[in-house]
DNA sequence: GGGAATATAGTGTATATACACTATTATGAA
DNA sequence: TTCATAATAGTGTATATACACTATATTCCC
Protein backbone atom coordinates (compact mmCIF):
# COMPACT_ATOMS: atom_id res chain seq x y z
CA UNK A 1 0.00 0.00 0.00
CA UNK A 2 1.58 3.43 -1.27
CA UNK A 3 1.88 5.95 1.80
CA UNK A 4 -0.51 8.64 0.96
CA UNK A 5 1.76 11.85 2.12
CA UNK A 6 0.42 14.31 0.22
CA UNK A 7 -2.66 16.17 2.10
CA UNK A 8 -0.92 20.02 2.86
CA UNK A 9 -2.37 20.45 6.80
CA UNK A 10 -2.08 23.58 5.56
CA UNK A 11 -4.43 23.90 2.32
CA UNK A 12 -6.57 22.07 4.76
CA UNK A 13 -7.29 24.42 7.34
CA UNK A 14 -7.24 27.36 4.91
CA UNK A 15 -9.98 25.77 2.82
CA UNK A 16 -11.52 24.34 6.38
CA UNK A 17 -11.61 28.24 7.54
CA UNK A 18 -13.02 29.40 4.21
CA UNK A 19 -16.07 27.15 4.69
CA UNK A 20 -16.42 28.29 8.34
CA UNK A 21 -16.30 31.67 6.75
CA UNK A 22 -19.09 30.96 4.18
CA UNK A 23 -21.07 29.34 7.08
CA UNK A 24 -20.82 32.45 9.20
CA UNK A 25 -21.20 35.45 6.35
CA UNK A 26 -24.44 33.46 5.20
CA UNK A 27 -26.21 33.65 8.94
CA UNK A 28 -25.07 37.10 8.62
CA UNK A 29 -25.92 38.21 5.99
CA UNK A 30 -29.10 40.01 5.97
CA UNK A 31 -27.62 42.50 8.69
CA UNK A 32 -25.44 43.23 5.95
CA UNK A 33 -22.09 42.60 7.67
CA UNK A 34 -19.39 39.68 6.90
CA UNK A 35 -17.98 38.02 9.77
CA UNK A 36 -14.52 40.18 10.01
CA UNK A 37 -16.89 43.50 10.04
CA UNK A 38 -18.71 42.06 12.93
CA UNK A 39 -15.79 41.10 14.67
CA UNK A 40 -14.44 44.79 14.43
CA UNK A 41 -17.84 46.33 15.48
CA UNK A 42 -17.94 43.60 18.28
CA UNK A 43 -14.48 44.64 19.57
CA UNK A 44 -14.72 48.63 19.29
CA UNK A 45 -17.98 48.32 21.09
CA UNK A 46 -16.81 46.57 23.98
CA UNK A 47 -13.55 48.20 24.40
CA UNK A 48 -14.78 52.15 23.12
CA UNK A 49 -12.96 54.18 23.16
CA UNK A 50 -10.03 51.98 21.97
CA UNK A 51 -7.06 53.08 19.70
CA UNK A 52 -5.98 50.93 16.29
CA UNK A 53 -3.08 49.22 18.50
CA UNK A 54 -5.06 47.94 20.65
CA UNK A 55 -7.68 46.79 18.89
CA UNK A 56 -5.39 44.71 17.08
CA UNK A 57 -3.77 43.07 19.45
CA UNK A 58 -6.99 41.98 20.80
CA UNK A 59 -8.28 40.81 18.10
CA UNK A 60 -5.07 39.00 17.44
CA UNK A 61 -4.11 40.96 13.81
CA UNK A 62 -1.72 42.98 12.61
CA UNK A 63 -2.44 46.28 12.74
CA UNK A 64 -2.17 47.31 9.12
CA UNK A 65 -4.81 44.97 8.47
CA UNK A 66 -7.10 46.39 10.77
CA UNK A 67 -6.52 49.73 9.26
CA UNK A 68 -7.88 48.80 5.94
CA UNK A 69 -11.00 46.85 7.45
CA UNK A 70 -11.81 49.84 9.58
CA UNK A 71 -12.13 52.28 6.54
CA UNK A 72 -15.07 50.18 5.20
CA UNK A 73 -16.65 50.92 8.30
CA UNK A 74 -15.93 54.40 8.32
CA UNK A 75 -17.23 54.29 4.93
CA UNK A 76 -20.64 52.97 6.17
CA UNK A 77 -21.00 55.01 8.70
CA UNK A 78 -20.57 52.62 11.66
CA UNK A 79 -17.71 53.90 13.50
CA UNK A 80 -16.52 57.09 14.45
CA UNK A 81 -13.24 58.49 15.72
CA UNK A 82 -13.08 60.81 18.91
CA UNK A 83 -9.81 61.87 18.83
CA UNK A 84 -8.90 65.23 18.82
CA UNK A 85 -6.89 66.93 16.01
CA UNK A 86 -3.08 66.54 16.06
CA UNK A 87 -3.17 64.08 18.24
CA UNK A 88 -1.30 60.36 17.43
CA UNK A 89 -4.20 57.94 18.93
CA UNK A 90 -7.60 57.76 18.02
CA UNK A 91 -10.35 57.10 19.76
CA UNK A 92 -12.67 54.48 17.90
CA UNK A 93 -16.29 53.92 18.88
CA UNK A 94 -19.36 53.20 17.56
CA UNK A 95 -21.77 55.58 15.65
CA UNK A 96 -25.40 54.89 16.48
CA UNK A 97 -25.77 53.41 12.77
CA UNK A 98 -22.87 50.93 14.07
CA UNK A 99 -24.83 49.48 17.27
CA UNK A 100 -28.06 49.21 15.44
CA UNK A 101 -25.91 47.06 12.65
CA UNK A 102 -24.14 44.95 15.82
CA UNK A 103 -27.66 44.51 17.67
CA UNK A 104 -29.05 43.06 14.54
CA UNK A 105 -26.35 41.03 13.49
CA UNK A 106 -25.99 39.60 17.13
CA UNK A 107 -28.27 36.78 16.95
CA UNK A 108 -27.25 35.84 13.46
CA UNK A 109 -24.14 35.07 14.70
CA UNK A 110 -25.43 33.39 17.44
CA UNK A 111 -26.98 30.99 15.38
CA UNK A 112 -23.70 30.52 13.12
CA UNK A 113 -22.26 29.33 16.27
CA UNK A 114 -25.81 27.32 17.25
CA UNK A 115 -24.95 25.71 13.66
CA UNK A 116 -21.44 24.82 14.30
CA UNK A 117 -21.92 23.61 17.63
CA UNK A 118 -25.10 21.16 16.30
CA UNK A 119 -22.86 20.26 14.00
CA UNK A 120 -20.14 19.05 15.40
CA UNK A 121 -20.84 18.34 18.49
CA UNK A 122 -20.36 20.36 21.92
CA UNK A 123 -17.59 18.64 22.79
CA UNK A 124 -15.74 18.35 19.79
CA UNK A 125 -16.20 21.73 19.08
CA UNK A 126 -14.54 22.29 22.78
CA UNK A 127 -11.45 20.09 22.09
CA UNK A 128 -11.38 21.90 18.06
CA UNK A 129 -11.16 25.05 19.82
CA UNK A 130 -8.36 24.28 22.26
CA UNK A 131 -6.46 22.97 19.43
CA UNK A 132 -6.81 25.75 17.61
CA UNK A 133 -5.69 28.21 20.47
CA UNK A 134 -2.22 25.57 20.90
CA UNK A 135 -1.93 25.97 16.68
CA UNK A 136 -1.92 29.46 16.85
CA UNK A 137 0.61 29.73 20.01
CA UNK A 138 3.40 27.74 18.16
CA UNK A 139 3.90 30.59 16.23
CA UNK A 140 4.59 32.90 19.37
CA UNK B 1 -20.33 31.95 37.05
CA UNK B 2 -21.24 33.83 33.33
CA UNK B 3 -20.99 32.01 30.74
CA UNK B 4 -18.46 32.82 28.53
CA UNK B 5 -20.28 33.00 25.08
CA UNK B 6 -17.83 35.21 23.14
CA UNK B 7 -15.44 33.35 21.33
CA UNK B 8 -16.38 33.38 17.29
CA UNK B 9 -15.00 29.85 16.22
CA UNK B 10 -15.28 31.64 12.52
CA UNK B 11 -12.40 33.98 13.92
CA UNK B 12 -10.51 31.34 15.94
CA UNK B 13 -10.06 28.93 12.56
CA UNK B 14 -9.44 31.91 10.59
CA UNK B 15 -6.60 32.96 13.40
CA UNK B 16 -5.03 29.52 13.17
CA UNK B 17 -4.88 28.86 9.33
CA UNK B 18 -2.70 32.07 9.64
CA UNK B 19 -0.68 30.54 12.21
CA UNK B 20 -0.19 28.01 9.98
CA UNK B 21 0.25 29.37 7.17
CA UNK B 22 2.99 31.28 8.76
CA UNK B 23 4.53 28.41 10.02
CA UNK B 24 4.69 26.96 5.68
CA UNK B 25 5.69 30.20 4.47
CA UNK B 26 8.45 30.15 7.12
CA UNK B 27 9.94 26.72 6.77
CA UNK B 28 9.19 27.50 2.63
CA UNK B 29 10.65 30.70 2.68
CA UNK B 30 14.44 29.60 1.08
CA UNK B 31 12.45 27.82 -1.73
CA UNK B 32 11.58 31.86 -2.53
CA UNK B 33 7.47 30.07 -2.81
CA UNK B 34 4.74 30.94 -0.47
CA UNK B 35 2.64 28.13 0.67
CA UNK B 36 -0.04 28.88 -2.37
CA UNK B 37 2.20 29.10 -5.17
CA UNK B 38 3.59 25.06 -3.60
CA UNK B 39 0.34 23.93 -3.89
CA UNK B 40 -0.46 25.25 -7.12
CA UNK B 41 3.05 23.93 -8.77
CA UNK B 42 2.34 20.83 -6.54
CA UNK B 43 -0.89 20.14 -8.33
CA UNK B 44 0.09 21.55 -12.09
CA UNK B 45 2.67 19.42 -11.98
CA UNK B 46 0.84 15.85 -11.71
CA UNK B 47 -2.11 16.87 -13.94
CA UNK B 48 0.02 18.29 -16.41
CA UNK B 49 -1.47 19.29 -18.78
CA UNK B 50 -4.56 21.18 -17.05
CA UNK B 51 -6.61 23.50 -17.48
CA UNK B 52 -7.50 26.34 -14.74
CA UNK B 53 -11.14 24.40 -14.42
CA UNK B 54 -10.34 21.12 -13.67
CA UNK B 55 -7.36 22.65 -11.39
CA UNK B 56 -9.33 24.83 -9.45
CA UNK B 57 -11.82 22.08 -8.57
CA UNK B 58 -9.10 19.98 -7.40
CA UNK B 59 -7.24 22.34 -5.45
CA UNK B 60 -10.80 23.52 -3.98
CA UNK B 61 -10.07 26.80 -4.62
CA UNK B 62 -12.76 28.85 -7.00
CA UNK B 63 -11.13 29.15 -10.64
CA UNK B 64 -11.23 33.26 -10.67
CA UNK B 65 -8.83 32.73 -7.48
CA UNK B 66 -6.84 30.14 -9.42
CA UNK B 67 -6.45 32.81 -12.14
CA UNK B 68 -4.65 35.01 -9.87
CA UNK B 69 -2.56 33.39 -8.45
CA UNK B 70 -1.21 31.61 -11.65
CA UNK B 71 -0.41 35.10 -13.10
CA UNK B 72 2.37 35.68 -10.41
CA UNK B 73 3.71 31.77 -11.59
CA UNK B 74 3.41 32.87 -15.04
CA UNK B 75 5.49 35.96 -14.30
CA UNK B 76 8.16 33.99 -12.64
CA UNK B 77 8.60 31.90 -15.33
CA UNK B 78 7.17 28.85 -13.17
CA UNK B 79 4.62 27.52 -15.39
CA UNK B 80 3.66 27.75 -19.21
CA UNK B 81 0.65 27.31 -21.45
CA UNK B 82 1.14 24.87 -24.54
CA UNK B 83 -2.71 25.62 -25.51
CA UNK B 84 -2.69 26.72 -29.20
CA UNK B 85 -3.90 30.36 -30.09
CA UNK B 86 -7.80 30.82 -30.44
CA UNK B 87 -8.28 28.02 -28.22
CA UNK B 88 -10.49 28.37 -25.01
CA UNK B 89 -8.94 25.71 -22.25
CA UNK B 90 -5.57 26.22 -21.17
CA UNK B 91 -2.90 23.59 -21.25
CA UNK B 92 -0.74 24.33 -18.16
CA UNK B 93 2.71 22.97 -17.09
CA UNK B 94 5.84 23.29 -15.21
CA UNK B 95 8.91 25.10 -16.76
CA UNK B 96 12.07 23.42 -16.17
CA UNK B 97 12.76 26.47 -13.64
CA UNK B 98 9.08 25.92 -12.35
CA UNK B 99 10.17 21.89 -11.84
CA UNK B 100 13.61 23.22 -10.10
CA UNK B 101 11.74 25.73 -7.71
CA UNK B 102 8.98 22.70 -6.45
CA UNK B 103 11.75 20.13 -6.27
CA UNK B 104 13.83 22.59 -4.26
CA UNK B 105 10.48 23.07 -1.93
CA UNK B 106 8.97 19.53 -1.52
CA UNK B 107 11.64 19.02 1.64
CA UNK B 108 10.76 22.23 3.06
CA UNK B 109 7.43 21.51 2.95
CA UNK B 110 7.52 18.09 4.09
CA UNK B 111 9.62 19.38 7.03
CA UNK B 112 6.98 21.72 8.19
CA UNK B 113 4.15 19.11 7.61
CA UNK B 114 6.31 16.89 10.24
CA UNK B 115 6.67 19.89 12.43
CA UNK B 116 3.22 19.91 13.00
CA UNK B 117 3.13 16.46 13.71
CA UNK B 118 5.71 16.58 15.95
CA UNK B 119 3.90 19.12 17.43
CA UNK B 120 0.68 18.06 17.84
CA UNK B 121 0.98 14.32 17.57
CA UNK B 122 0.40 11.92 14.66
CA UNK B 123 -3.31 10.86 16.45
CA UNK B 124 -4.36 14.25 16.91
CA UNK B 125 -3.09 15.56 13.58
CA UNK B 126 -5.33 12.80 11.93
CA UNK B 127 -8.58 13.53 13.76
CA UNK B 128 -7.82 17.43 13.01
CA UNK B 129 -8.14 16.44 9.54
CA UNK B 130 -10.97 14.78 9.69
CA UNK B 131 -12.72 17.24 11.51
CA UNK B 132 -11.49 19.65 9.02
CA UNK B 133 -13.06 17.63 6.01
CA UNK B 134 -16.07 17.46 7.79
CA UNK B 135 -16.49 21.02 8.38
CA UNK B 136 -15.71 21.64 4.52
CA UNK B 137 -18.70 19.42 3.80
CA UNK B 138 -21.00 21.39 5.56
CA UNK B 139 -20.83 23.95 2.91
CA UNK B 140 -21.22 21.01 0.35
C1' DG C 1 -24.59 24.94 -41.57
C1' DG C 2 -26.57 27.81 -38.02
C1' DG C 3 -27.96 28.87 -33.69
C1' DA C 4 -28.73 27.48 -28.77
C1' DA C 5 -26.58 25.71 -24.91
C1' DT C 6 -22.45 24.77 -22.47
C1' DA C 7 -17.66 25.10 -21.20
C1' DT C 8 -13.92 27.88 -20.34
C1' DA C 9 -11.30 31.98 -19.22
C1' DG C 10 -10.74 36.50 -17.62
C1' DT C 11 -11.93 41.37 -15.17
C1' DG C 12 -13.85 44.53 -11.75
C1' DT C 13 -14.51 44.96 -7.26
C1' DA C 14 -14.50 43.69 -2.51
C1' DT C 15 -12.80 41.57 1.80
C1' DA C 16 -8.85 39.51 4.43
C1' DT C 17 -4.23 39.35 5.46
C1' DA C 18 0.83 41.03 6.48
C1' DC C 19 5.55 43.07 5.72
C1' DA C 20 8.52 46.93 4.83
C1' DC C 21 8.50 51.49 5.06
C1' DT C 22 7.22 56.34 6.18
C1' DA C 23 5.29 59.92 9.01
C1' DT C 24 3.98 62.04 13.02
C1' DT C 25 2.92 62.46 17.97
C1' DA C 26 4.23 61.50 22.79
C1' DT C 27 7.56 60.75 26.33
C1' DG C 28 11.48 60.84 29.06
C1' DA C 29 16.23 61.94 30.21
C1' DA C 30 20.14 64.97 30.19
C1' DT D 1 14.13 72.66 26.96
C1' DT D 2 15.60 69.93 23.57
C1' DC D 3 16.47 65.87 21.47
C1' DA D 4 16.53 60.86 21.27
C1' DT D 5 13.42 57.11 21.79
C1' DA D 6 8.66 55.19 22.08
C1' DA D 7 4.30 54.80 20.45
C1' DT D 8 1.02 55.25 17.06
C1' DA D 9 -0.96 55.53 12.46
C1' DG D 10 -0.95 55.05 7.67
C1' DT D 11 0.70 53.54 2.54
C1' DG D 12 2.67 50.63 -1.04
C1' DT D 13 2.79 46.29 -2.45
C1' DA D 14 1.89 41.43 -2.35
C1' DT D 15 -0.75 37.14 -1.61
C1' DA D 16 -5.31 34.87 -0.79
C1' DT D 17 -10.00 34.65 -1.53
C1' DA D 18 -14.77 34.91 -4.11
C1' DC D 19 -18.93 36.90 -6.54
C1' DA D 20 -21.01 39.11 -10.46
C1' DC D 21 -20.21 39.87 -14.87
C1' DT D 22 -18.25 39.64 -19.63
C1' DA D 23 -16.11 37.36 -23.46
C1' DT D 24 -15.05 33.74 -26.33
C1' DA D 25 -14.66 28.93 -27.81
C1' DT D 26 -16.94 24.31 -28.18
C1' DT D 27 -20.51 21.29 -28.83
C1' DC D 28 -24.55 19.53 -30.30
C1' DC D 29 -29.09 19.44 -32.15
C1' DC D 30 -32.26 20.64 -35.84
Amino acid sequence: MKKESSACNCINIRRAAQAVTEIYDGYLAESGLKIGQFSMLKHINSMSPVNVSRLAEKMRLDRTTLVRGLKALENEGYISDASEKGTRSRRLMLTPEGEKALEKAVPLWEQAQRYLEDNLGTDTLKDFTALLSKIESLTN
